[in-house]
DNA sequence: TTGAAAGCGCTAACAT
DNA sequence: ATGTTAGCGCTTTCAA
């Protein structure tokens, strides 16, 4: 019933050779023995239905093919399809996700960051932006495990990185609500914005200098908040520094009576699924989040193939998704 | 710099013991020792910061501390919500979860669930519908591990399990549809449903026997192709068994320039965060998703720390939540 | 071309 | 009360 886990040892035996043959020809050194020798041990591995056990092999010191994740929120939408991403990426090449929430929370993201580290993961995806550098020092001490990350401050040459083009998002946006013809916008800004943020926020102030810029949290409720000092400042327009925000602002207008976007305008960023299913659909600056994920886990693999390559730098591109959430104003 | 790792071997050493008695003395048989050498090798221990080596624990048969975890799509709001349930629970009694994202393709599904198996998880927490009994049966072949299905096919007494009164819900949403004066009514179902699914449904056909059977995916775009029919049937109000279907619904009945609840009522199901946000907001019935991934991930703690215990079902309330997408007909 | 043997870091019988 | 020793399943020198 319950099949015992078959042992290198039972495959030398039958294969009549010893259990250093074995490990050798199946990992990849076959070319060193003869054809003969690999023919049996090949044969006994299939009638026995061998498959190396994995903890003994990281206890020798391979690899063990699994990479922590670290998110804040794998409840948000941005956040799940990351995750999703990188994933599928990592499966494909035969490596496992661990994946941790970090819930904002900086005790939580160190546990779980130790967690991940005492499994022996081969490297870390990290997109909480609370993280600090303290204890990413701190957890990466014992064993030089690549690190890669995402959605936040960059490693500054200590890792390799992916990011979407911040600026350039925050410019189209700027750019679009300047050719619908508003002038009087405000834009959403975070209580304490994270690098990829602020250069949205710099790329929106290139073309908008004078904007009103509301504090708030990144978040549904944040969003929410905000209505009201918008709807007391007459505001045509402002800009969601994610959709995230900008769903919580259609909840928020919604509950005073007024409409988007005739009363007024939204874009967001991101351009999450919802996006399209929300009344009006919102116009967005679109990341392309899924294959971020993709990258940062092909940069990964890439990384623990050759550890010692130069570290590389990927900007991905963003576009506008013009939707119904922008009204032209004449 | 690269604070190497500290073996067991050095606390002994320090402690002045043999390794033996630090692994006792570690491992809770404090009691058997002179308290002078307990005090010892803590304080070696604590001096050195040794902890123990996770993958040299369960070579020697140890818990991994570690679950396996299987989704079929991530990125779907009530699958990213009971993951986050199911991690939080883990997390907080020291278990880590590894994710795996089935994406609706049985062949994934089975590597993922080999890959986990693989590396030694403890359980798995199942909340793929598309699993095969049998694929289960091989997995857990090498060894006695136990899984908790989630959000599908009860698994009859060969597992605990945890489900929410899904005939109930649809029930709810049937009286609730009656009392607003509707008899014009249809219902969403998918192309094969899981038992769950089958549940609300005969909940719902309680009431409404001679209701409207729409088949589609279970899905966004699976609600959006269905509108077209739902219009032509000249159908009063719909039950989504998912809130995903309403969303899809929502975004086809504004394509086809109608308006809910106007034009067509829709009851969802699931209560999802977007519920709220979306306009306008969607009356649906509430599962208890996040805790529901709880009660899931503390099904399998007990039953790690209790194997030979009688396996248990609770199954958790649902409740409708009444916002603006059923119109009061009169 | 192949095998013997030494670990990897830990736990658990069995001695003392 | 504490130490000795034998593994767990594998990889990897080093000899043969």
């Amino acid at each position: 019933m319950c099949a015992k886990k078959v042992t290198i040892r039972e495959v030398a035996k039958r294969a009549g050779v010893s259990i250093a043959t074995v490990s050798q020809i199946l990992n990849g050194k076959a070319m060193n023995f003869n054809p003969l020798t690999v023919q049996k041990v090949q044969a006994a591995r299939d009638e026995l239905g061998y498959k190396a056990d994995h903890l003994a092999r990281q206890m020798v010191g391979k690899q063990s093919k699994t990479i922590g994740i670290l998110v804040p929120e794998i409840t948000n939408s941005f956040f799940s399809t990351l995750v999703k991403g990188i994933e599928e990426e990592l499966l494909f090449s035969g490596y496992i996700s661990m994946l941790c929430n970090g819930g904002f929370n900086g005790a939580k993201e160190e546990k779980a960051l130790l967690e991940l580290a005492k499994r022996g993961v081969d490297g870390f995806i990290i997109a909480s932006p609370s993280i600090s550098d303290e204890v990413l020092k701190e957890v990466l001490q014992v064993k030089k495990r690549p690190v890669i990350v995402l959605d936040q401050k960059t490693t500054a040459e200590r890792s390799d990185e992916v990011t979407t083009d911040d600026f350039n998002g925050g410019l189209l946006a700027a750019l679009y609500l300047k050719k619908m013809g508003h002038t009087k916008v405000a834009v959403i800004v975070p209580d304490l914005a994270t690098e990829n943020i602020s250069c949205r926020l710099q790329g929106f102030l290139t073309e908008f200098p004078q904007a009103l810029q509301i504090k708030t949290k990144l978040s549904k409720s944040g969003g929410q908040a905000v209505v009201a000092e918008l709807l007391e400042q007459n505001i045509e327009a402002v800009f969601a520094l994610s959709d995230e925000l900008a769903f919580g602002i259609y909840l928020g207008m919604r509950q005073n009576g007024k409409s988007i976007p005739n009363d007024l305008s939204v874009i967001g960023y991101d351009d999450v699924e919802m996006c399209r299913y929300v009344t009006p659909a919102l116009t967005t600056v679109a990341q392309p989040i899924y294959e971020l994920g993709k990258q940062a886990a092909d940069l990964m693999i890439k990384r623990l193939a050759t550890p010692t390559s130069p570290y590389v730098k990927r900007v991905l591109p963003v576009k506008l998704e013009i939707r119904g959430s922008v009204k032209v104003k004449n």
